[in-house]
DNA sequence: TTTCATGACTTAATCGATTAAGTTTCAAAT
DNA sequence: ATTTGAAACTTAATCGATTAAGTCATGAAA
């Protein structure tokens, strides 16, 4: 039942004031002139009980956190897990803390995080914004705290924005179907008013218009379980026999997709060919292995880092709030091969 | 560019002191007699200028965050990703915010982390630990914090530990393979001296005995890139060519594993049975499935919340220390299929 | 009429840092 | 001999809450 110690009782202990031990510990002893023989006696002592100033305290004085709140869509996406780690050790190394929450796309939830951030005067956000959110965003600019928005847009708060060309990533799944012969394609797709998920949606439709086919598009709701996306694809699958290939606009949908085609029997490439909006590991391993538009998580990841470190650093609001658009890549595998040549892979297929 | 609002701006605004205004919003209106208007027009105000407590001054004073500080090995695995979760969702129900960050398993990191836990005060500590913690989390049980360790276990400290039956789980997983007649059964494992992996390795150890057959034991240093552990793999399984059956220690080595498998154009389980020790949504979906030893996801959770919960609440230290172990279940899928019967999946194959 | 209790607040200390503005000492300059 | 100035600290205010202790009416009891 150990007392945790303070800054008052390395000053008692060793006969100075707390002023002179924060001078010392903050590396402002040179400027306040602290004789080299306290300093060394200062440091010797605080390291000989361990003492660790109280970040609390530290924090209400100076107004900062050296927190960085960031808030996904839900942590356990391996899109969001990914660039999470990766902003995380960044900041870590330029001695920041990554603190995540995940949001459900649910708007009050988000709201609420926002706000418990705010209330814990963290000092930079990262948020794939909800709708809904625009005036807790906007109270954030307001307040001049830096802020990223990423994976999607908001269009009536101008902030910082990492996105990937959803459009061009969309249109260049289609395009690779028409080349490989598909031409009843499908989009499943969330019913989501979300800018990136209405972008690969314009994509698919300005692309298919091409050829002169029409839209064969199932929009799910948001929030249901995985098994009634697999009973929804597997309808929409039935009803629309024609189908020959089939876009799917997020990597969950897709996985949901997969176990659709595989109740009804269905093989890929040669009954329907697949591609997926976001990779995965999974699609790598599936067998056939699965066409993917891959995010450059890499990429959009050190583009956050840079963006906020720029206005953690900066702290004149002369930051251009614009968007940043990133491509995606078409990345080719076995299962949007060409019509005619398709062919069940089995597990001995190599990759 | 507007500030921030505080206890003392209302207070001044409604010619009253601080401390009512902060009575009041505590709930402590009554205990301190506030006028019933009085507290209304409080109320009321607050909401019209969307006052928000400053959560800094607040724990200053108080020394509570209501936050709960998590170290999980990495949070895009999905065992981690899947517990950090549930637990954050009850947790945010119960008015606590979580925070969690990744340990890589490397101590040096870990110990910063906790030591940044620490300074920032979090009122309970939820560790999967990384070897070598020991001082930290004791100084943690020192200081009389709440701190429960789960998925291993370091047997110098005393603290509550939520783990599963390594052991049981391993040796039934090994048991399936000899009841399904396999008899060059091989582990797959890491080099490490971590609780939960050696019980995994005793599991296996101690069941093969009961048939005759002697180890084939790869062990895989951590941290390598997950194409070397493709590639040791590989050669593992080139070099000890009698190998009819995998048992992997966790679910990235069965990821990798599954990849040297496909290099080597093995077919599961005519050439190779397979079985991994902990589940992944991939060995459902993958051709054919993998069977696993599954770890109790939602007990695991519960547990840790049911027991940081009463740590949390109860502030007297009169709580046992004890380890709690859950049960691990096998589920059997294809890739353990009994010798002779054994055919390889396609992608046809239900599941 | 004085005492006491209760209602309805207010005052001021406190949490543990940071930091601008002192204070003291001693040597050099005028 | 006095002033100046730098060295080497210390004092005290401050950040924004919480809360034990205090104040001041007012009405009831003695």
């Amino acid at each position: 039942m150990k007392k945790r110690i303070s800054i008052h009782d390395i000053a008692k202990h060793l006969n100075v004031s707390a002023a002179t031990i924060s001078f010392v510990l903050n590396g402002k002893a040179d400027e306040n002139r602290i004789r080299k023989d306290l300093v060394e006696k200062i440091l010797a002592y605080v390291k000989e009980v361990g003492y660790r100033p109280n970040q609390v305290a530290k924090s209400l004085r100076t107004g900062k956190t050296k927190i960085i709140g960031m808030l996904v869509e839900g942590i356990s996406d391996s899109f969001f897990a990914s660039i999470a780690r990766i902003v995380e050790d960044e900041f870590y190394r330029l001695g920041y803390k990554l603190f995540y929450s995940s949001t459900d796309n649910n708007t009050e939830k988000a709201k609420a995080l926002i706000r418990a951030f705010g209330e814990r005067q963290v000092d930079g956000y990262i948020i794939a914004p909800p709708p809904g959110t625009e005036d807790e965003i906007q109270a954030l600019k307001d307040e001049n705290l830096p802020v990223i928005l990423f994976d999607r847009h908001l269009p009536s708060v101008q902030t910082a924005n990492v996105v990937i060309d959803n459009f061009k990533g969309a249109s260049d799944a289609i395009n690779h179907f028409i080349a490989n012969g598909y031409r009843n394609i499908a989009m499943v797709t969330l019913e989501s008013d979300q800018s990136q998920m209405i972008e690969r949606q314009k994509g698919y439709l300005k692309t298919l218009k091409k050829t002169g086919q029409k839209q064969i598009l199932l929009k799910i709701k948001y929030s249901l379980t995985e098994e009634d996306n697999v009973n929804d694809i597997s309808n929409f699958l039935v009803k629309n026999s024609q189908i020959d290939a089939v876009f799917f606009a997020t990597n969950y949908l897709t996985i949901a997709g997969l176990k659709a085609l595989r109740n009804l029997k269905l093989s890929i490439p040669r009954d329907v060919a697949v591609i997926s909006f976001d990779d995965n590991t999974l699609f790598t391993m599936y067998s056939p292995s699965i066409t993917a538009v891959a995010q450059p998580i890499q990429k959009i990841s050190e583009t956050i880092i840079k963006e906020l470190m720029q206005r953690l650093s900066n702290t004149d609001s002369t930051h251009k709030n614009e968007t940043i658009v990133l491509p995606a890549d078409l990345i080719i595998r076995e299962s949007s091969k060409p019509i005619g040549k398709a062919k069940t892979a089995t597990v001995k297929a190599s990759v």
